[in-house]
DNA sequence: GCGACAG
DNA sequence: ATCTTGTCGC
């Protein structure tokens, strides 16, 4: 069972920071999804003029890749929008929708930075190591890094740099369409996170699981029409 | 000090 | 992220 409650996601922005410093060295990028069996998509969307976080998780059967099951967590917001700190705005409404899985994914599709974030720990990378799942994060602009001209075939790729370090690729999955920020986020390598981005992508820019679960996520609450 | 800055 | 319908370009 997934630890939600007896943890403080309400930190302020210091202890934010040595919490992302510390479980970076956790992360490990060694590719470990040979034998993967359901991959999912993972995104948050916000209600109550965004008081209210409210996280889906898609999985979806590998190779499939026909939808499996969906969770749904919501959460109140108890941590500002700080570019660099978004896990902790998003993490507990995520969890709960872990919780309520019948069984863990074997990758996590995230939307979001993996290391390639200014202390290696964005979302992606977060939520692996905190459920010791191997997970991709899937960022639709930068957050750190530079990198050369992608080409605009679909397909093209560039590797993502802060410095020395290599921390991502940027990875183009439509002809002609802005390029996705491709990352490990954990128990994955740079080659693997852009196979499975690449593999997961169908008519549209984004992963399949991650549509979906944007989708689940940032459905407002209606009436029928009619 | 100034500009950049995931969702 | 969110407020929101039609319109433009590949
Ligand atoms: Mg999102």
């Amino acid at each position: 069972m997934v630890d939600t409650t007896c943890h403080a996601w309400s930190v302020d922005i210091r202890s934010a920071r040595t919490i992302q410093v510390q479980l970076a060295k956790r992360v490990r990028l060694v590719d470990e999804t040979r034998n993967v069996t359901t991959v999912a998509g993972v995104d948050t969307g916000f209600e109550g003029e965004g008081a209210i976080a409210r996280a889906c998780i898609a999985v979806f059967h590998w190779p499939d890749l026909v939808l499996a099951e969906t969770a749904i967590g919501r959460q109140p917001v108890t941590f500002p929008y700080v570019p660099g700190y978004l896990s902790f705005r998003e993490m507990p409404a995520i969890l709960e929708a872990a919780e309520k899985l019948s069984t863990l994914p074997d990758l996590l599709l995230c939307d979001g930075q993996g290391i390639a974030h200014p202390r290696r720990l964005g979302i992606a990378a977060h939520l692996g190591v905190w459920l010791d799942r191997p997970a991709i994060g899937v960022g639709k602009s930068r957050l750190c890094g530079t990198h050369g001209p992608v080409a605009e075939e679909k397909g093209a790729t560039r590797a993502l740099y802060d410095g020395d370090d290599r921390i991502g690729t940027v990875v183009r999955t439509r002809t002609k369409v802005r390029p996705l920020f491709v990352s490990p986020g954990h128990r994955v390598d740079h080659g693997a996170a852009v196979r499975w981005v690449l593999a997961t992508v169908g008519r549209y820019r984004l992963p399949e699981p991650i549509r979906a679960a944007d989708h689940a996520a940032s459905r407002r609450i209606r009436t029928s029409s009619h």
